[in-house]
RNA sequence: GGCCCGUUCGUCUAGGGGUUAGGACGUGAGAUUUUCAUUCUCAAAACAGGGGUUCGAUUCCCCUACGGGCUACCA
């Protein structure tokens, strides 16, 4: 293998559905790889299965990994050199390569129909279509040549399998594995190109790395078994020279109970597992994603790397350019890791702190919007946002927190206020009301000192006279220290809220 | 069942023949914050088991157990 050759990898997805967040690590991780050494990022849509093709699901794909950061340099969208990135769209391709193999003697026609296959299944247990029954079953090695060709002359429905050798060891160096075997005896002849002249993921896959020119394959650990297929494909069509790196990435996991992550425990334990939104377009249900739920794509990013992958240091908040710099394969874990919500929201937590105000505003402002709060000064927005800031995991929870900067409180935590209320708290605050309307400057430091001062005076205790003010103020015992809050609402709100407070209070009016 | 991959605190992981086995999340306790969150301090918490190799194995090798993946004309 040429080790100076260009770095291409790609990621290959399967527009079945929302993306899946191994499947975005998976992207990030050949993303890293290719970044770090000036390689190329390929989108390729996997989507020879017409059966499960979804409408939509590429546009999501693209916007997802848009979105991460790590949009490819080559895709459907964009184009490229290596064109066209749908396996739909290469079709034409596929055929003659399978037809080369069974020429080559690498490959057969094989006439046995799904349901006949179906049923030879349910009466052996351990069907395999091999070296061992091929002879048995309808196909080129079995049937009289003149058989099949006429089969084939009248167009008889065929698939092209694979001939899988006897006695054979496959093998190669898994860049995170190390050397990987196999006993080809054991591998069963895959179909290579399918009915509807289709080809496989096995063929399509062999045939796009190499005519794309790819350099390294990061996927799932769910295809190293099929890895001796795709072996011996790259050697019987003669590109052994150029068969790509391969790294099987450990899978992600259930944080619950065994295997992998699926869309449903998200659904089940409440959590996203999807990058973005996802809306099947079938039965329309709503699938939550990262992104709505309130994620930073930073952070979600810098979860994913972490994910069986380390620096070797104790450092766990990298940047998206940190991580091109620091990414390495061989520090890539072997094992399967459980997905940790948990975890994945501590590192929202710190990207949020990490995040300038200016630009969380935007997400702010747009949480507002939702709430039906629009034309908000931008100077107050980061105002509040500094104040809060500290307080969000997730950027939704800003509208918890910080809605009462924008609207007056629409309910009063009564029971915080009501039972140790008399006439004295309603003649302190009547009393403040006044003063305050004339109080200057109004600045939190010398509210509090004036207002500490007048508790003093009026010989109730601190405790009883803070509570109140917050939730005239925010109507909850919740949120920033209290004069900061009236500070940023200004005089004329805070004196309001507080008049209209003691009227919830009291009852009386004021 | 067969094949393949894997196994350090509850979780993500560092480490690597001789260490008090480190960090982070989470959990518990305390301090601070006259709200809550934050912050700070402290604590509990792990090398799956058995054989080797070795002066010495958590670290290297083998076996077992356990976990996971694959076993479609799906990717």
């Amino acid at each position: 293998m040429d080790q100076d050759r260009k770095v291409r990898v790609r990621f290959a997805p399967s527009p079945t559905g929302g993306l899946h967040l191994g499947g975005v690590r998976t992207a990030l991780f050949g993303y890293l790889f290719a970044r770090q050494h000036q390689g190329a990022v390929v989108l390729r849509i996997e989507d020879t299965d017409q059966a499960r093709f979804v409408p939509g699901a590429e546009e999501y794909i693209q916007e997802c990994l848009k979105w991460c950061g790590i949009a490819p340099d080559e895709s459907p969208l964009h184009g490229g050199e290596y064109g066209p990135y749908r396996q739909s769209e290469r079709k034409e391709r596929y055929r003659a390569y399978a037809e080369q193999l069974v020429a080559d003697g690498y490959a057969y026609y094989a006439f046995d129909t799904a349901a006949e296959l179906d049923a030879l299944r349910a009466t052996q247990p351990n069907f395999k279509y091999s070296h061992e029954n091929r002879l048995q079953l309808r196909n080129s090695l079995s049937l009289a040549p003149e058989e099949t060709a006429r089969l084939l002359a009248e167009g008889h429905p065929h698939v092209i399998r694979i001939k899988m050798p006897a006695g054979e060891t496959i093998s190669f160096n898994d860049m995170i594995r190390g050397v990987v075997s196999f006993e080809s005896s054991l591998v069963d002849d895959k179909v290579l190109l399918k009915a509807d002249g289709m080809p496989t993921y096995h063929l399509a896959v062999v045939v796009d790395d190499y005519q794309m020119a790819i350099s390294h394959v990061f996927r799932g650990e769910e295809w190293l078994p099929s890895a001796p297929v795709h072996l011996l494909l790259w050697e019987y069509l003669g590109w052994r020279q150029d068969m790509p790196q391969w790294a099987h990435l450990p899978l992600i996991l259930k944080p619950d109970g065994h295997g992998k992550l699926s869309k449903r425990d998200g659904d089940r334990l409440g959590f996203p597992v999807y990058a973005m939104n996802w809306q099947d377009p079938k039965s329309g249900d709503l699938t939550k994603g990262f992104r709505e739920m309130g994620f930073l794509p930073e952070a979600f990013v810098n979860m994913l790397a972490l994910l069986g992958w380390n620096d070797g240091t104790d450092q766990e908040l990298f940047s998206l350019d940190e991580l091109i710099a620091r990414f390495s394969v061989d520090r890539i874990s072997k094992a399967g890791a459980k997905f940790d919500f948990e975890k994945a929201k501590w590192f929202n937590q710190e990207w949020i702190r990490r995040t300038a105000t200016h630009e969380l505003a935007v997400h702010a402002a747009s949480i507002l919007a939702a709430h039906g709060v629009t034309d908000t000064d931008e100077h107050y927005l980061a105002d509040v946002l500094d104040l809060v800031k500290d307080r969000l995991t997730l950027l939704v929870d800003f509208w918890d927190q910080a809605s009462f900067f924008f609207r007056r409180p629409e309910h009063y935590d009564l029971q915080a206020v009501l039972p140790k209320w008399n006439e004295e708290k309603t003649a302190f605050f009547l009393d403040m009301i006044n003063k305050l309307e004339n109080f200057d400057p109004w600045h939190s430091a010398e509210l509090e000192s004036f207002y500490k001062l007048a508790i003093n005076a009026s010989g109730m205790k601190m405790g009883e006279l803070m509570l109140p003010f917050r939730i005239m103020l925010v109507g909850g015992k919740f949120g920033p220290h209290v004069f900061d809050i009236a500070a940023l609402l200004g005089r004329e709100e805070t004196v309001s809220r507080m008049k209209q407070a003691l009227t919830a209070f009291t009852g009386a009016t004021l």
